[in-house]
DNA sequence: AATAATATTTAGGTTTGCCTAAATATTAAA
DNA sequence: TTTAATATTTAGGCAAACCTAAATATTATT
């Protein structure tokens, strides 16, 4: 019933990653723990000996249904600490991550649900992304990535995928955070760069980031 | 520079044994820690080893200066979150130790310094301990126990001490919590059980009981 | 002061989660 | 399809933090 931090951070990764790709390979998850592809067979090996993986050696991994209840349980308190650091302690958008990382494995659900409700059921958290509710469900946005976006079509950004320090810290610099409302104005053949319009201001950005953005349009 | 929750936990509960009695002994020490007194003697030489203790074979240990700090920001952390679960999450008064034990453990000196401005730099705990601030000063009470307290003298309960779940849920049914003025009224010479006077209501309560309350006269 | 009782430490073992190096499977290339 | 490259697993080890049982110190008792 109650998981150690490295089998959390685990299933938590797992579920990650299997988004899109349905099963997970030991190489990929090694990569994203910053752990040895040993260590991984090893953790596999335990997790469904327990039972939260569906695991056939040398074909990737899945989680079962009762593995991704506890990964979604874990991505809960993520992103609610993560809400409740941006919205009540005032960090900023790229610290809060790490410190969540700690606190999700404080394991307490008495603790994640008393605090999703001094919070006001937060729909998602500072990044966009979902918060599970207490009972596991997952509101999935209908959003689409910015670089599928029609031209001159108003849109909101709603998420950030892919997050890292460096995404974030960019998109700082460039004032794009949650809720502006843009349009892409132009796409350079060249490159595929995007020239986009924001509050009458124009800003340049690559391919790669209008992958990395999800929006709603207005 | 940075500790595990064993080493965190071992330095935190010396600095409680401490107090009063100097130098703590292996036993003493296994029994608060629910461990056996070979894991003490271990870990005794690893923090040792680290600085953290003095330390010399089969005569107890005390905390040097470096190991006095950590436990205090342990302790702080502590009370922090014990303050920040009762106050923001309605947490129980007996419920909020268990919880706490675990954050803790959450290491970032810029979440507690932020939750510290965020709750308005509380000087107590739900206990009624005090919180060290965020250089390592923790104010002194100069509360005197109430077994202490002379007939007639009304005074305030500021603090629980030797807390466990037993005496938290006995105060809650004897109504007697933090910030609630008493007077003793007469003390049993057969087993020093005393009355006590609170809101003109009579209560029994034990030597024992009575050597566990801080008070302050008013 | 000698012996008994108690406290502490040492020795040797276990589990968890990680590692490197070697072996085996799978996939890609010639 | 045979060989080369890559991915995965197995084998054997290591450190942290715990354990039991045995050895050694200290303290209390006669």
């Amino acid at each position: 019933m109650n998981y150690s931090v490295s089998e959390e951070n685990y299933l938590k990764t797992i579920f990650h990653l299997q988004e899109g790709s349905d099963t997970v390979s030991t190489n990929a998850l090694a990569e994203k723990l910053n752990t040895k592809a040993a260590s991984v067979t090893d953790m596999m090996k335990k997790l469904s000996g327990k039972g939260l993986l569906n695991y056939t050696p040398y074909y990737g991994f899945s989680l079962s249904n009762e593995g991704k209840k506890i990964a979604v349980s874990v991505v809960r308190r993520h992103r609610l600490w993560e809400y409740f650091l941006a919205s009540r302690l005032n960090f900023d958008w790229k610290e809060v991550h790490s410190v969540a990382e700690e606190l999700e494995h404080v394991s307490s659900k008495k603790l994640i649900d008393k605090l999703d409700e001094y919070l006001g059921y937060p729909q998602t958290d500072p990044h966009g992304d979902p918060i599970p509710d207490s009972k596991g469900r997952v509101s999935q946005t209908q959003a689409i990535r910015l670089v599928d976006l029609s031209l001159h079509q108003p849109a909101e950004i709603l998420q950030v995928i892919n997050q890292s320090d460096e995404i974030l810290e960019h998109l700082k610099e460039k004032q794009l955070h949650l809720g502006i409302v843009l349009e892409i104005k132009k796409i350079h053949a060249f490159d595929q760069s995007l020239e986009i319009k924001r509050k009458n201001k124009m800003v340049t950005i690559t391919q790669e980031l209008a992958k990395s953005l999800l929006v709603k349009t207005v």
